[in-house]
DNA sequence: ATCTATTTATAACC
DNA sequence: TGGTTATAAATAGAT
């Protein structure tokens, strides 16, 4: 059941056969303890690997089951009682089983199923925690764009400032020919007027325009990998 | 493992439980002696279906696993019943306990709670699930409106109608004085004209104004403990 | 342990 | 029960 069918017939190296046992055993106990909910059985299992070792598994009490193995074919089945351990276990089990259930219910609702039985008050409240989840999560995304822009904010400045050394200690080399200080100045413009721009997008459209957030790193020419 | 994911809990109906256990009961043994085989290891599956009928698989003898099971289960403790079931119901009970983590988790989120440690993509995709819902319950409960006021103005028709038939009769007993014509007709030009800006309301304003929509039973003299 | 390509198992139907 | 088919699971081999 995989990259390549596999003979059923024992497997010579030990690692391997080590290998598939350790996967092969959890499958079998899974569906061992699958048959026994499922279909109400009571299951028993028991193994010993190669090396030895004992896993077992019983739906019930194992004793319990190979007694009712023992005696299946002589004559008595005795009343056996079920211990308080199991009736314990089981109201747990089952507490937890609704539990679940009530949740997954909710979740199906909020996510638009199963929404026929409901009154329209219901539907109503449902609603409103849709649309208050609905804000808080449009709040946080904001957020996180606006702690994304401000990081690349500062990691431009940062850039700003270390691209204007570099350019002073550029200007201080002698080189024959036209003098670099208009350039210079030039940079340290354009610097400052995408950094305004950056903060005119962050306090005004932030709510609504993230998507357009978005493209300040791009324009910042950072790559959107580079996010998170 | 089939057309649909089936739940691992007791199937209720006897007849499909039936089938199920008698699919999975080969699946099942069919795995345990593969891994029996090609694992080199000793295995022994006992089942017992919901009607008491025995099955059962042994790599070797089954006596003689159960034997060494036996001696196994004394070498760890003479009560060898906490061991076996505890492991396994706590292993049931913590996967329980996770997927109801998992569930409590999603809900949380979708009512717009621990958002933090939530990446931009998970909560773009939370929002949208959000949205998705939101307008599946809106939806649902406009369709409810609407079912509504075309039951209330079911009955308007039907009140009206025994109405004007109750006038009629009051019109032909005899009563000395003024005729009773002229109110017959001004009561059921009334009717129509209110009957009709009920159809107007549902016709224009359903997916906005549904507050406005159970107004209609209180101009109809309905309580509102009568829907649904 | 984790990741895929495949093989199996199997749920819903007949 | 015994097939058929679409899908969910298991898992072999490699990392």
């Amino acid at each position: 059941m995989a990259r390549e069918r596999r003979e059923i017939k024992r497997i010579e190296s030990a690692a391997a056969r080590q290998v598939t046992f350790s996967k092969r055993r959890r499958g079998l106990f899974k569906k061992a303890e699958e048959l026994s909910v499922l279909c109400d059985a009571d299951v028993a299992l028991i193994v010993f690997s190669s090396t030895g070792k004992l896993s077992q598994f019983a739906s019930s009490s194992m004793n319990e089951i190979i007694d009712k193995y023992s005696t299946h074919s002589k004559n008595l089945g005795k009343a056996d009682q079920p211990s308080l351990d199991l009736n314990l276990e089981h109201s747990k089990y089952a507490n937890l089983n609704d539990q679940l259930a009530e949740a997954s219910l909710r979740l199906r609702q909020m996510r638009g199923e199963g929404l026929e039985g409901l009154t329209v008050d219901e539907l109503q409240q449902l609603e409103k925690n849709l649309e208050t989840g609905l804000h808080r999560v449009l709040q946080t995304k904001d957020q996180q764009f606006l702690e994304q822009i401000n990081e690349l904010q500062r990691k431009s400045s940062q850039l700003a400032e270390e691209n204007m050394q570099l350019r002073n200690q550029v200007s201080q080399i002698p080189i024959a020919g036209k003098p670099v200080v208009a350039d210079t100045e030039n940079v340290i413009a354009e610097d400052g007027q995408s950094s305004e721009s950056v903060m005119t997008a962050l306090h005004s459209g932030s709510s609504q325009d993230n998507d357009d957030g978005s493209d300040v790193s791009l324009k910042l020419g950072l790559p959107c990998s580079a996010w998170k």
